[in-house]
DNA sequence: ACCTGAACACCGTTCAAGT
DNA sequence: ACCTGAACACCGTTCAAGT
């Protein structure tokens, strides 16, 4: 006869002495959930997550209060494992080789694991948790690019803040065509790179900053006024060209 | 008592006379879920079309048959606009100019409307209707490649089933930053336009053809084949840097 | 011939009842 | 302290009853 609705255990909080049985339902429901978004993506019901697992949905529900804290912990995971993923492209001794690692590698696992694409739809970046790995990889996206313009084979005028809207990019082509044509968003990696190299053309938009990118992970509106500058693109892009 | 279902009116078979009242509420929920989509996104309840629409939810199906056939032909009419666009895109004297109005015209109308990233999500490329119009999208995309080839202002490896996923790629980054910063997606463009001009790095893969990109749209499954070559392509750009 | 809204199936979430 | 499944709310879809 329960009238207080118990909280369940918070994200962050580490497991204080879980009961034994509690602490393997919860590795199995983030095991059977992981794999089923990472194959059938964020729609999957959490019902056949927790028959995969093995238990309840009120257990589920237990560990993890909404279906969003749920997925939320799996991609935590893959955060971590993208964080290392950037430690190993530190330690390259090529600069630009560094930096292709880390475009293609960031790649390879939006093509492995379906659910990456959640990260930009969902409203998973408010998270305060995943900002704050999310800051972690940043600071890795930084060090690969400074890096790379000292060494003289980036371009001047890009930022580590454009790094994630160039993994995306390329990440989606990946992932759409991950079981018809694995290797076909190599060629946009390809063409990237190639204007990536020091002399092109002036990018036309001011570098993003840090709040932009939170900023434009949490819109939900939609905006109208951008088609004014088109033109001047047109035109500049124009006298560049032949 | 009707025994048997009516099929409500096919989206390709025209209006054989329809009843007045039922013209006029067709148009009007083509209107509104047009634009719930666009402002909404492709999850707005049908509920709330039909209400804005000033109809009852029966209604709404019986003009068609599924929310998926109503997305289906908003998005026809979206194709429309895009395919004029190009058509105009054609006319421009300058064959680089042309690429690129083509290039920056797709992410203002990605920006604009957010249920163009329906097109990739949901199966929409499945229906043979989506697919005609894709066709002549993609012929477009023929002329204005082959134009800027032969002018040698592009590079001679790039395929017209390339620009898709170009077009893709900058629209994504539109789309999402269309409030915070509507320009940012011009920066990704003068890279990947400075990446598309000629004596760039070989590609790597193999060029897409048009069965690869209807294959990749209906993809649902997940490949993990795709790891091997990664190496080659580091190896390879190194190489090619400093 | 077309419109309507109550009714159904499905999915995320809750909670009283169990151990 | 934790597990469970029936029950609830919500949304896409159907259909018997209306005009």
């Amino acid at each position: 006869m329960s009238t207080v609705k118990q909280p369940p255990v918070e994200a962050g909080t580490e497991h204080r002495a879980l009961r034994a049985d509690a602490r393997r339902n919860r590795a199995r429901i983030l095991d059977a959930a992981a794999l089923a978004f990472a194959e059938g993506g964020i729609d999957v019901g959490v019902a056949e997550i927790a028959r995969r697992a093995g238990v309840g949905t009120g257990t589920l529900f237990r560990h993890f209060a909404t279906k969003h804290d749920l997925l939320l912990a799996v991609m935590l995971d893959r955060s971590t494992e993208m964080r290392e993923m950037l430690r190993a492209a530190q330690e390259e001794p090529d600069p630009w080789t560094a930096l292709v690692r880390v475009l293609s590698e960031s790649a390879l696992m939006q093509a492995r694991d379906r659910c990456f694409k959640a990260l930009k739809t969902s409203e998973l970046m408010d998270e305060p948790a995943m900002r704050e790995i999310s800051e972690e990889l940043f600071a890795g996206f930084g060090t690969i690019v400074d890096r790379a313009k000292a060494a003289g084979v980036l371009r001047e005028d890009v930022v580590p803040e454009d790094l994630p809207q160039l993994t995306d990019a390329i990440g989606n082509v990946a992932a759409q065509w991950s079981t018809v044509r694995p290797d076909l968003w190599q060629r946009y990696l390809v063409i990237i790179l190639d204007g990536l190299r020091p002399g092109g053309s002036p990018l036309g938009a001011v570098a993003p900053t840090m709040e932009d990118l939170y900023a434009g992970f949490g819109c939900a509106a939609v905006g109208a006024a951008a088609s004014a500058s088109c033109v001047d693109l047109i035109d500049r892009s124009a006298s560049t060209a032949s």
